[in-house]
Order: structure tokens, then sequence, then C-alpha cells
DNA sequence: GTGAAAGCGCTAACAG
DNA sequence: CTGTTAGCGCTTTCAC
């Protein structure tokens, strides 16, 4: 149907080879005169050339593939754009998969990025693939992997690109105590997830720290939702009322705990302090705007790809983990109560 | 490097016929017998059949590209989600394409696309696409293409799936004046844009139905962000303190119109109703929660797809341009000034 | 500088 | 039921 090399050839009168040479910019090997006649005529007659037949035969399809949970999700969206853009800079295009954190799906996926013979892959999953045929194959089709801000031991034999969480959250959380905070929960991602577990140790050495007895009633696990952080916060609360400092899992839960203590009538940060994580674009808007976590989710995915298709061109070299800065984004949730009671 | 359907074929003592049959699921021209061992042989050796050269030969890649201003804008993850869930449910995968609504790479993605042999195309664009030889070439390729929420001039021979702006936007309008408004600014999004003018047309309907004078210094054209419906809100209410109703162009506008107004002390709705459109989820978890009209994203996206691979199967059929419902959902920052000034 | 030929991994008749 | 053959559209030696 459509045109192929074949055709451009006899047309032109040359031969494959030569057409070839000719839309792969090759610079040697054709004349200036020979290479404008048929550039002029693709450009005439409409040829495009077919990448797939390119890519069977030079071995890459100038694609990677990239899972993440749900893009519905406000953390993704900037890393997304992050690996976006250093694919596009660097010639690449990306599929872009939502697992919901669903081990079938995300196993699927990895299979498809097998068959479609991507030229490498970059993953955020919730924990596990579980599936021993599966990451055999994937060592074994060699394809390079780059991590992203979740560890899985299954694929702990390639690199990522991390925040170190335990850190970040112990100097939050910290800010919470230095500020008059003492019986602080910890309204938690999904258990076991990686990143969940790591604040949650930075959570403990910020009250160790401070010499505060870690009570377990405070710590909440679910769904990285609204709807969530709301009911949790309204639960935690009815059973444990002496709270006066709330630790989000993420910014998204951070505004259903605002949420239900807008209801409760307690005073942000007055009553209670609040601390979010990510720094997604709304935790700022919010009435108080939340003191937050900043991470660098469109440098986590440009850094990504970078490191990516560094071991692409060079499938020798061992990348090492990438580990990226956070920053505490003072807001207006959190604050000294005893200075603002004496004003 | 890589194992292939000839080593595989020679492995188990059959021609390549066969074992391309078997992985295939080609019920037929294959016992029982063969196809088990050959299947169980694939499982041991880790053989993944590659795609990439079976689409050459098949014409077919199982793949679609879809092309977005912006992941990061909030309105679209749901319709990419949608499209995705869609694809995925169906076998295919989707390429991510993030245009900036810059033409430039509008017509690389494009070109991309057909280079890659794409099955089919979703785009989302800002207008036009302005390059003769890129839709000719769209048109010759014969792949098929739905357009998402936005006409685009060049493409108007393809179908799409949008929803009625005019008459959204004429409702939520109606709603404002109804509630007391009378000097409503319209803070929109980029000027010429197809959604920007439709939504425009309903503001001007709804006013004309009450006898109220359009003022084109109520008018603001910008960016899709916060900033720009803050600065915006600012400068217009300088000019025009009568203004006693907004009507944001999108919902992110709208959140920068509410942080202007809780700045400028100005009540709302009692002061200044606002109406955002689009109904993000944050839009309800503002302080008040945003009256907005609601578009059904995901299904936006769902249904973009669903129609696009209508056309894949069936190149022959010619799709009808789809129109899904909004709702204006009514929440606290519009009401009734008069009801409530009688409290 | 250019053409011819072989081959990439797979599918699709066509025989038998 | 299975093997053989001829491509699919392109790249890549290797001669000339």
């Amino acid at each position: 149907m459509a045109l192929t090399i074949k055709d451009i050839a006899s047309m032109a009168g040359v031969s494959k080879g030569t057409v070839s040479r000719v839309i792969n910019n090759n610079p040697e090997g054709v004349s200036e005169e020979t290479r404008e006649k048929i550039l002029k005529l693709i450009d005439e007659v409409g040829y495009v050339p077919n990448k797939m037949a390119r890519s069977i035969t030079v071995a890459e399809t100038k694609t990677i593939g990239l899972i993440i949970p749900d893009v519905q999700n406000p953390f993704f969206p900037q890393v997304i754009r992050g690996v976006e853009d250093c694919a596009m800079e660097n010639g690449y295009t990306v599929f872009l998969c939502n697992s919901d954190s669903d081990i079938k799906k995300e196993q699927k996926y990895l299979y498809t990025f097998l068959e479609k013979r991507v030229d490498g892959i970059i993953i955020n999953t919730s924990g596990d693939l579980n599936d021993r045929k599966l990451t055999t194959l994937i060592h074994k089709s060699n394809i390079p992997i780059v991590i992203l801000d979740r560890k899985i031991k299954e694929l702990s034999r390639y690199p990522g690109v991390y925040v170190d969480n335990a850190r970040a959250a112990r100097e939050g959380v910290s800010y919470l105590i230095e500020n008059g905070s003492s019986n602080i929960a910890y309204i938690a991602g999904v258990k076991d997830v990686y990143t969940v577990e790591e604040r949650l140790k930075g959570y403990c050495m910020a009250l160790e720290d401070r010499g505060i007895i870690l009570n377990k009633k405070y710590i909440s696990y679910g769904g990285y939702n609204i709807q969530s952080g709301y009911e949790r916060t309204r639960e935690m609360l009815s059973h444990n009322p002496e709270i006066d400092g709330i630790f989000a899992g993420c910014d998204t839960i951070a505004i259903g705990v605002l949420k239900a203590l807008r209801e409760l009538n307690k005073k942000v940060p007055d009553d209670i302090q609040l601390l979010g994580f990510d720094n997604i674009t709304m935790s700022g808007e919010m009435v108080p705007p939340i003191t937050t976590v900043s991470q660098p989710m469109y440098d986590m995915g440009y850094q990504a790809a970078r490191m990516l298709l560094a071991s692409i061109q060079d499938k020798t070299i061992h990348q090492a983990d990438q580990y990226l800065e956070t920053v505490l984004m003072i807001r207006e949730s959190t604050g000294n109560k005893h200075v603002r009671k004496e004003i």
C-alpha cells in the first residue's frame, strides 16, 4: 500500500542501498547530486520510511517503556514529564503504562515491552514482581532497566533513582516536634511499600531523637487518596484526641487530613500541625498552605531517563543508584505554637 | 543474540511455520502434541517472540499514539487513563507525547507516529497543524485518527469526541446570573483555542438571555495555570471593582482566582460568585469548594480510544463525532446572594 | 559513489 | 498436521 524504499529506488533509478544511505543521513557513500535528487523525490511523493522494518535489522526501536501505578495520582505527571522530555530530546518515544500497582498488570506490561523490544524500561512498582520466570526473561533479555522511587527486590541488580525518604521524613517530623508537637500521628500510605517504610523509619528516628516514645496506635496505613486521609484522620482523632501533629504519607493524604481537621474544628497549626510529603502543586494552594517535604519529581523522571539512555548506549557500564535531594517546604500548616499563642 | 523462532524450530525439530502457528495461538494446523511440546520448550528456554518482526509482516503494530499538550495539566491524567485502559483491554500499547501545544512538537510527534507505523492516533492540539505536507502525508497514510476535545481545522475530516462547551458554559453562567451576579468576568484560557471560544459563546448567550450587555473589559485571556488566574483576577478587579461573578476558563485558573479573592478579602460567594470548568479533583477540595462544569474526562479518553479502535478494525466505516454530557456541579462558591444576606 | 545480494525475525500461502 | 518457500521493508557488507 504505502510507498517503500524499493519504490523510491526504482522511481529514482537507483538501488535500495542508495536510498537507504540517504534516509539515514549517511554522510558518505552518496554524491550530493543523487542525494538531493532522492530527497526531493521523497518529499514530492510523500514517502515515510518504515522504522519498524529498520528496527528489526538494526535491533533498536528508539522506544522506552515506562510503568507507573497511576497517572491520576498527582505525584506522577511530573515524573512522567521528566521522562518524556529526556526521551524526546534523545529521539526516543515512550510507552506509558498504568499498573495500578497490580502485579498481574506489571507482569503483562513488562512482557509486552520484551515482545516489542523496547530499548529500555523505567519502572515504579509497589513491591515485588513475584514471577521467577519473568525476571529470568528480563535478565536474559539483557535490557537496561532503571528503578524509579521504589526499590524492587527481584530487580535489585538494576540501578535506580531515589530520594532519601528516611532522612527527609526525619527532618520533617523533627520540625513538627521542634514546633511543639509531641503526639504525632503518621497517616501513611500502603503498608510494606518501600517509601512508606522508609518514611516510617524517619518518623521513628525523629521521635527517638527527642526521647519521645513511639505509640503504635498513632500509625495508620491506607490508600493514597483524599478520602482515605480524611477517614483515617477522623478515626485517629476519635480514638486519640491528644494528637497535636500529623505526618501525612503524601500530599494527597494530607489534603484529606486537612479536610477532616477543618470539619472537626481543629486549628492548623495551632491545635494540630500538619506535614505532607511530595509537594504537589495543590499542597501550596490549600488553606492553610501545607508544609511538605518537596521531592524533585520532574527531575526524578528526567534523571531516570538519562540513566537509562546511558545504559542503552553502553550496556557494559554499571550505573550507580542516584539519590536526589528533598527540601522541607515550610508553609503555614506548621509553626511554633508558643510563639503563636503569645501573639 | 536473543532466541528466534528459527532457534525454537530447530530445537524442537519442527519448522518455523509450526512454531509460528503455535505462538500465534492459531487454533488449527498443529497437533495438540507438538503444540504442547513447543510451548513447553519456549517456556523452558525463555523465548520471547519479536513483535516488531511480526508487525512488519502483518502490517499492524498494536500501538496507538496519543498527543496531548501536557500531562501536568490536571485535566489530562484522567483522559490519558481512559485512553490507556481501553487500549490495554484491547491489547494495544500507547505512546504518550506532550506537545506543550507547540506546533513544531506536534508535527514531530505525528511524523514519528507515521514512521513507527502506529495503528491509530488520538490527538488534542491547541489549534492548527499548519503544515500542508504533513497533513497530506497523514491523509495518504490512511491512518485512523480521532480528535479529542478540541477541533482542528486541517483534521476536520476525522471524527472526534467533544463536549458541548457552549451549552455547558451557558448553563453555568446562567446559574451565576440567577443567583444574583450581573457583572461577570470571564477569566479565560488561551485565545483562539476551540474550547475557549466555545465557552465564550456560551458566556455571551447567557448574558444575552437575561438582557445583560456584554462588557469586553470583563474578558481576559491567558494561561491555564494558577498563577495566571491569580494575576488576571487581581488585575481585573483593580480596574473593575464592580465585578460580582467570575467564570474561570478551567478549574486550575479558578483556583488562582480563588487565591486572589481570598487576598482581596472578597467573600465567595457573597461578594463574588465563582464558577470553574472541568471538575478536576481539587476543585472540590478548596475552601469554599468550587462550583464547576464537570467534564467526563476519563470517559472522553475512553470513548476516543473506543472510536479509534473501531476505525482501526474497519477502516471503511466513518465514525460520527461524539458529544459527551457535562453536568453543572453546584458547590459552595456560588449561591443565592439574597437568600444569604437575609440569614 | 553505487548496485547486488544476503539477511533481520516473522508470517502466509501452498504443497504434500 | 507440517514443511517449504517467498516475501515484509529495511540495512549492510562486498564488489565493481
